[in-house]
RNA sequence: GCCGAAGUGGCGGAAUUGGCAGACGCAAGGGACUUAAAAUCCCUCGGGAGCAAUCCCGUACCGGUUCGAGUCCGGUCUUCGGCACCA
């Protein structure tokens, strides 16, 4: 008989939430703690699709197995609600767009709630309430008053289609992430933040995040960039200016033939000839204009134009000719040495332009391409012999001495862009005087204003329209205010700290409890924040770590990214593509509890794994006869059945470490084992009926609840109930049969005990096999000398 | 191009430190119950040979180490994810 999981199900999110069941009492030090976060979502308007919960589940699973382990769990839930699809709403209809957000996150919650998780809603987060964003604005001016703030014009990612410049992780393949529209590089004023100053502390700092996925501490790396090499002064012939290359091969300095500066480079204006200009004019205009797209496009074609000038090499005076080109970036200096020898950009455009190559490493074939390579040196004074370490060092010695040159560390990491041209955002807590200067608004929170027409107008931001709001006095002068808001991507640098202490309106959280509740002990999310948010988050903790706010100089212990949940055609889900499932139709269909049991049975969370409608039934079935057995048979009785007493404490074992290793399908595969095993007895003995209930109890949360109360005892919650422990011995077994082998060939199989000796062993093997193999060597494997040993 | 992860039946996937490949589940086939169907229960289920006990082959491909390799080493191919003119 089956049962009404939809009476239970709504039975039991009534009690959890009347009993305020999962409420953390943040206070209660004297259990160990533990922080179990989600990413938190942004509240869209297509709801949440199947891929969403399998993070959340896993996270819910350890989270409800830790409270029974009597830890204190911090287990909450929140939005990331700013962002454009709002914006773009309210622009369509009129309407504020902070309705849209709320009746989104009015659909989000009503879907979490419907699949059992255990938030701790009371602590929920909005990332676009001004109690909240009160101390993202707090911690910008903390930022901007320790000079990591600065408002300045910089060549930016402007994106037209959406009226607003892009940090670089929110460009993809030279367009916009959201909306896909062409980005362009346009010089604008700006607030960034100045991340690389944190370069190296978040490099060093991935060395002690050891529960961190390998992937996504060389993401990290890659991003930031680090690169040791030399910069080289060279002086512009006939005149006093100088400009400083950057170069990884300061060895192959013999080798320059010419030398790149990027088209922005302050010099070109400078220093370009009279018969030059047209032509540079027109080339630095042609790449003003170009996208991201275009100019990545154009790999192996180099173009550059000369710019009539010559500097002098100061290890050789050699007259090398200057020229722009945009394969070289605003990096580094903006200008590079190029050795067309040994580096296979400059090969390209040496060919490209008819520019001579000088061989001063030996190695490769020059006629086909450049070669970076080591080997011995030539053609380069007294370098010559060395290979490519001995000679990087000397050369720099040499440059150092002479005051041509040092050492030097760069890193890719740019500045974080820190203004976008929207309205549904953080205002920036700034004012422009009249008189010139720039002050902080120190009256937090400055709250966004409600305005009639959220459209941009004449390439400013929305927030320019707001003119009662912009205009303002402060410290009795006029002035005007910031009108950019903050990215999507300041909150999220900082809100798992805010869950601590969520409603503190006198600082951003208590500091005994960020001492207490930080680190987040497990943090469960997408890989695709490898160098945004969860590199932003790095930085805004390190800063407030060095600030003595943050209690620890990494916010997040353990990181765990599940893997995509693909289309039941094994593509991606989209809804292009009309393969799409919603959690609500499975529910409604199976319930929740065989949702989390499907999801969490499908395989490895972090693998990519396609969707497969008919696999649910083997879900559906699992939880059906665990329900028929507690419920419908009558055979858990206060007896003993020895027949389930090593499955039983194997079974405990095994669930209890896969959950904490969260690997959900091999506990799940032991539950099935154990259940059918069970169905096949007559004696379900009371103890193992109620240990193996409660292990289940966090991944089928609402099944367990109702047999608890149902069987076990109708005036306590499952979720009080301790974590069923486990006989480390009655868990292994007593006796094996373990295969004889002659040449890797099974040749007998016997059964060997715990206890018995190395002799005995190895005449039942000779016995097996026969006498006339007995006179061979026999190997007895590590793991049976342990069994017998134990 | 660089970095990272992976490649096992018809399918999703198991397999502590090298030690019985294919756990668990889905699908499929057969059977029981039923007037019938659904549900449930039982059996079979990598490929090949054989009446059979049994034997041979098999974890992307080629080679190596080892008594023994899905697992370790070298090379190749493929897929996915990330970065991409970073000097």
């Amino acid at each position: 008989m089956d049962f009404n999981f939809k009476e239970i199900e709504q039975k039991w999110r009534e009690r959890w939430e009347k009993d305020e069941v999962y409420k953390t009492d943040m206070h209660d030090f004297s259990k160990p703690k533990f922080y179990a976060l989600d990413m938190i979502p942004y509240p869209s308007g297509e709801g949440l699709h199947v891929g969403h919960p399998i993070g959340y589940i896993s996270n819910d699973i350890v989270s409800r197995m830790k409270r029974m382990q009597g830890y204190n769990v911090l287990h909450p839930m929140g939005f990331d609600s700013f962002g454009l699809p709002a914006e773009q709403y309210a622009i369509k209809t009129g309407n504020h767009p902070g309705s849209f957000t709320d009746h989104n996150i009015e659909t989000f919650t009503r879907q979490l709630k419907s699949m059992g998780f255990s938030y701790d809603w009371s602590k929920e987060i909005r990332t676009h309430d001004p109690r909240f964003y009160h101390w993202t604005q707090w911690i910008f001016e903390q930022l901007y008053k320790d000079g990591y703030a600065e408002h300045k014009p910089k060549y930016v990612n402007w994106c037209e289609g959406l009226g607003t410049v892009l940090a670089n992780d929110e460009i993809v393949d030279g367009k916009s992430e959201r909306g896909g529209f062409p980005v362009e590089k346009r010089l604008m004023k700006q607030w960034t933040l100045n991340i690389p100053a944190y370069a190296e502390k978040l490099l060093s700092g991935l060395d002690n995040i050891p529960e961190w996925p390998n992937s996504t501490k060389e993401g990290q790396r890659n991003w930031i960039g680090k690169s040791i090499g030399a910069e080289v002064e060279f002086k512009v012939e006939n005149s006093d200016y100088t400009f400083r290359v950057f170069t990884t091969r300061a060895d192959t300095l013999f080798g320059a033939t010419y030398c790149v500066l990027c088209p922005e480079h302050d010099l070109v204006k400078k220093i370009t000839t009279l018969e030059q200009k047209n032509a540079v004019d027109e080339y630095v205009s042609a790449c003003a204009k170009k996208t991201d797209m275009e100019r990545s496009e154009l790999n192996d074609n180099k173009t550059g134009v000369f710019i009539g000038a010559y500097c002098i090499n100061p290890v050789n005076n050699a007259r090398l000719p200057i020229w722009i080109g945009d394969y070289v970036l605003m990096y580094g200096t903006g200008a590079v040495m190029a050795v067309p020898a040994h580096d296979q950009r400059d090969y390209l455009f040496s060919k490209a332009h008819n520019l001579p190559i000088i061989r001063v490493v030996e190695g490769g074939d020059l006629e086909k391409e450049a070669y970076t390579g080591d080997g011995k040196h030539i053609n380069s004074g007294i370098l010559d012999g060395l290979n490519n370490d001995e000679a990087k060092e000397k050369i720099i010695d040499w440059l150092q001495k002479r005051g041509l040159g040092c050492k030097k560390v760069n890193y890719k990491l740019r500045e974080w862009l820190f203004s976008r041209q929207r309205y549904w955002g953080e205002p920036i807590p700034v004012v422009f005087l009249d008189d010139g200067e720039t002050v902080l608004d120190e009256n937090l929170p400055l709250i966004l204003p409600v305005m009639d027409d959220y459209k941009a107008k004449n390439g400013e931001p929305p927030l320019n329209n707001a003119t009662e709001w912009k205009n303002v006095v402060i410290n009795g002068k006029h002035g005007v205010r910031e009108t950019s808001t903050m990215p999507g991507t300041a909150a999220t640098a900082w809100y798992y700290m805010r869950f601590i202490d969520p409603h503190n309106d006198e600082m951003l959280a208590d500091p005994e409890l960020l001492k207490h509740w930080m680190p987040v002990d497990l943090y469960i999310g997408g890989a695709e924040h490898t160098v945004g948010h969860l590199l932003y988050a790095r930085f805004w903790n390190q800063y407030l770590f060095d600030k003595g706010i943050s209690p620890v100089n990494e916010p997040f212990k353990k990181l765990v990214h599940p893997g995509m949940l693909l289309g039941e055609n094994g593509e991606k889900m989209s809804k292009s593509k009309g393969n799409v499932i919603n959690p609500d139709d499975v529910i409604a269909q199976y319930g929740a509890d065989v949702l989390r049991v499907y999801e969490m049975f499908m395989g490895p969370i972090t693998e990519a794994k396609p969707w497969n409608t008919q696999n649910i039934e083997g879900s559906k079935r699992f939880i059906n006869r665990v329900w028929s057995i507690y419920i419908n048979d009558n055979k858990i009785q206060d007896a003993e059945n020895k027949n389930l007493e090593k499955l039983y404490h194997k079974t405990v074992a095994k669930v209890t470490q896969d959950y904490e290793n969260l690997s959900f399908n091999t506990a799940i595969s032991q539950m099935m084992i154990f259940i059918n095993a069970v169905q096949k007895e007559s004696v379900f003995p009371r103890e193992y009926a109620c240990g193996f209930i409660k292990l289940l109890s966090p991944l089928a949360p609402f099944i367990s609840a109702e047999i608890w109360q149902q069987v076990f005892d109708a005036n306590s919650l499952i979720d009080y109930q301790s974590w069923p422990t486990f006989d480390v011995d009655l868990a292994k077994d007593d006796e094996i049969e373990i295969p004889v082998q002659i040449n890797s060939k099974i040749k007998a199989r016997i059964m060997i005990s715990v206890g018995e000796n190395r002799e005995s062993v190895l005449n039942k093997a000779r016995e097996a096999v026969g006498i006339n193999e007995a006179d061979k060597e026999i190997y007895i494997e590590n793991k049976i000398v342990n069994f017998i040993k134990r």
